[in-house]
DNA sequence: TGGCCTCGAGTTCA
DNA sequence: CTCGAGGCCA
């Protein structure tokens, strides 16, 4: 009888063969990386504990898997090291701690670099010029992919300098920046070609094509960042000076690469390339922080394959697996059905993720996510989760071996109202057609309707506006301003007592007649409005904030709008035929008149003036983003300031914006702005400028 | 007609 | 933030 250990390191050893097997042989991951590197831990931490069990064909025992067939083998003479990870401080810590008492040094300097997320290669140059490139392969030995690496323009294929070294081998990274990566993912769904995992992938699958032809066509790129076997040259005597070195050779290196010493030191570069981490045009998983002395490199040794003088530091995990344990739908303002699945919840990025969004069928359909599936989820560049995709090895199946779901589909009703559900020709969102019917949408209007950037009614939040929806105290959005201290605290009464929640109830006395009575106060506040926040409140489809702004400056007031054809409408910047149609067709609704004639009587008012058709001042004609934090103001406050002054505000940057404010912690806006060479202010800049022309 | 450029709508977690 | 789609210009 084996004992569990036995059994627990031999499942391990499969999962992790055809783990192995599926990345480096087919260039089709079955699962992220950050589940294989525990699945290798916890065979470590076993084959620690049962050396007896640390069979010699144990996936521990090499770091990467045989080259296929298919290229020709090179043997490393240096071999292409592996690093030891750190994932927290405290690992950082103890390396450094380490490297202090074996050196005897202090504070020793190391170069510090980010860790590109793609395939470590080596290029052999002979009398300057490049004669062989090679794959990592298992460290030892590796592919001979010569011919596809000349294809990577970021590789030199002779060095510069007019004395070059007899012999040298250069170590790096080829990577795929992620815009080639999305590029090609695209390109690939049109024409039917198979889509790339992520851009590590795209990278290593582009590097193992048999025809470099193919390769060329692949957008890859290259970072050096050491040295192997060399000849006749005289290295420079610390890790810092290579890489400079490389780059007079006309290498390219990453010009994020830094030195730093101490652990502060290290844990601050950790840190700033982590803020920078999702606005880099490429992957990284990591930083690596190594030893800048060749001496102190030399005294410090390796442990099996690892250099004792170098440490990866990763980062979370961008990439989880988890199982898929319902999938829901949402129905928005607009009657939008909207799929979302709900997980085991998974630490992702950081934080934990129980719930994704789906979008919409096309995506359901080219997902296939069912019930039960195991599948990948990610944080990419923001921070809303999504779906990557589905592990269909693990897609749960019946006894005859089939799937134990059918694929998914978008109910036909809704699943509030039960209306019909349909999808319009040529679009992509199916929608309930039960208008304000459905409880669903009336709730997601109210909630509109009273939100920051419409009507703005504090205090008025999304579990109140459900209660009121649902107990039937508001039907329109005008009905909100009948509402009494005493509608509001009945409905809570009665909202307790179908809920069963009672501990509130009873200091219902006198704290809740405070918070109703604030309530009614904020919505009496909203009475008081601007025609461009009542229009955007009022919830017509495709006007929102910016159309809203427009149509109130272009007829000034209300009852002009009202009775304005589609013809004078397509006449206001930004609208075109469809929105004209929209906006003629709400007002022509009867249900929609009556809402305000009821918001007007019941107090809602706004300035009404001339039609304004153009805007005048500084900034007239100049389109100007916002992005990042502002100390002095926010960033509504300055987009307000500078719309005062003629000012366009937009959101995103293109060839056509004028100038990008730039606050604290900007991010990809402001790094797209300097690509395309656009104005940019900083935050004095701005205020000065304010302080000059108001 | 195609290719930007914008806007609108929906969305997760702490 | 990211998609989809409407508007506008070459």
């Amino acid at each position: 009888m084996p004992s569990k250990a036995a059994t627990r390191s031999a499942e391990l050893r499969r999962l992790i063969d055809d783990a192995n097997h599926r990345y480096h042989v087919l260039d089709d991951p079955a699962i992220p990386d950050a589940e294989y590197d525990r699945l290798m831990r916890e065979l470590e931490a076993l084959e620690a504990q049962h050396p007896e069990l640390a069979t010699a064909d144990s996936p521990t025992m090499r770091v990467g898997n045989a080259p296929s067939a298919k290229f020709a083998t090179v043997r490393h003479a240096v071999p292409m090291l592996s690093l030891g990870n750190a994932f927290s401080d405290d690992e950082v810590r103890e390396f450094v701690a380490r490297i202090g008492k074996e050196t005897g040094d202090e504070s020793p300097a190391f170069s510090t670099e980010p860790k590109l997320d793609g395939l470590a290669i080596s290029l052999r140059y002979e009398d300057g010029a490049f004669v062989r490139g090679a794959t990592r392969g298992d460290g030892a030995s590796g592919e001979d992919v010569t011919a596809n690496l000349r294809t990577v323009k970021a590789i030199p294929l002779r060095l510069r300098g007019n004395k070059p070294p007899e012999l040298l081998e250069v170590r790096g990274e080829v990577y795929m920046p992620r815009a080639a990566f999305e590029k090609y993912n695209d390109w690939a769904l049109k024409n039917g070609a198979k889509a790339l995992a992520n851009p590590r992938n795209g990278a290593a699958g582009s590097l193992r094509q048999l025809d470099p032809r193919i390769t060329a066509q692949r957008p890859l790129s290259f970072y050096a960042y050491a040295l192997g076997e060399t000849g006749g040259a005289r290295l420079p005597p610390t890790h810092s000076r290579t890489l400079a070195w490389l780059r007079e050779l006309g290498f390219p290196v990453s010009p994020l690469v830094d030195v730093a010493s101490g652990v502060e030191g290290l844990l601050a570069y950790y840190r700033r390339i982590g803020e920078q981490r999702d606005g880099l045009a490429y992957d990284i998983d990591g930083v690596v922080y190594k030893l800048d002395r060749y001496d102190q490199q030399r005294a410090m040794g390796f442990v099996s394959r690892a250099p004792r003088w170098a440490l990866a530091h990763k980062y979370p995990a961008q990439e989880e697996a988890t199982v898929v344990e319902s999938i829901e739908v949402n129905v928005g303002r607009t009657g939008a059905v909207t799929p979302w699945v709900q997980m085991v919840p998974v630490h992702v990025g950081g934080v934990m993720v129980g719930r994704a969004t789906l979008h919409n069928a096309d995506q359901i359909a080219r997902l296939d996510v069912r019930v039960g599936d195991s599948v990948i989820v990610r944080r990419a560049g923001d921070v809303i989760p999504e779906v990557v995709r589905v592990i269909e090895e693990r897609r749960p199946l019946d006894k005859r071996g089939r799937p134990l779901h059918p694929p998914y589909e978008l109910p036909t009703q809704c699943p509030v109202c039960g209306s019909a559900v349909e999808r319009e020709e040529g679009e992509v969102v199916a929608r309930c057609t039960g208008g304000l019917f459905c409880a669903a949408q009336r709730k997601q209007a109210l909630i509109h309707f009273a939100s920051r950037r419409a009507m703005d009614v504090e205090g008025l939040g999304e579990r109140f506006v459900e209660a009121l929806v649902e107990l039937d105290y508001v039907k329109s959005v005008a009905d909100l301003y009948r509402l009494s201290v005493d509608d509001f605290l009945e409905m809570k009464r009665r909202a307790d007592e179908r809920d069963g929640t009672t501990p509130e109830t009873v200091k219902a006395g006198k704290v809740a007649s405070k918070w109703a009575e604030n309530l009614v106060a904020a919505i009496d506040a909203s009475r008081n409005t601007t025609l461009e926040r009542l229009l955007f409140a009022l919830g017509i489809r495709d006007v929102g904030e910016s159309t809203a702004k427009t149509l109130a400056r272009h007829f000034g007031a209300l009852d002009p709008l009202m009775a304005a054809d589609e013809e004078a409408l397509v006449a206001v910047p930004d609208v075109g035929p469809i929105v004209a149609a929209r906006i003629a067709h709400f007002f022509a609704e009867g249900h929609n008149r009556e809402v305000i004639a009821a918001l007007r009587s019941n107090g809602v008012h706004w300035p009404e003036g001339a039609p304004q058709r153009a805007a005048d001042g500084p900034l007239a004609g100049m389109t100007v983003v916002l992005t990042g934090g502002l100390e002095s103001m926010s960033r509504d406050q300055a987009g307000a300031k500078l719309e005062a002054l003629g000012a366009k505000v937009s959101g995103s940057v293109s060839k056509k914006t004028g100038i990008v404010v730039a606050g604290e912690a900007a991010g990809s806006k402001l790094a797209k702005a300097q690509e395309l060479g656009l104005e940019i202010w900083d935050e004095a800049k701005l205020l000065a400028f304010l302080q000059e022309h108001e």
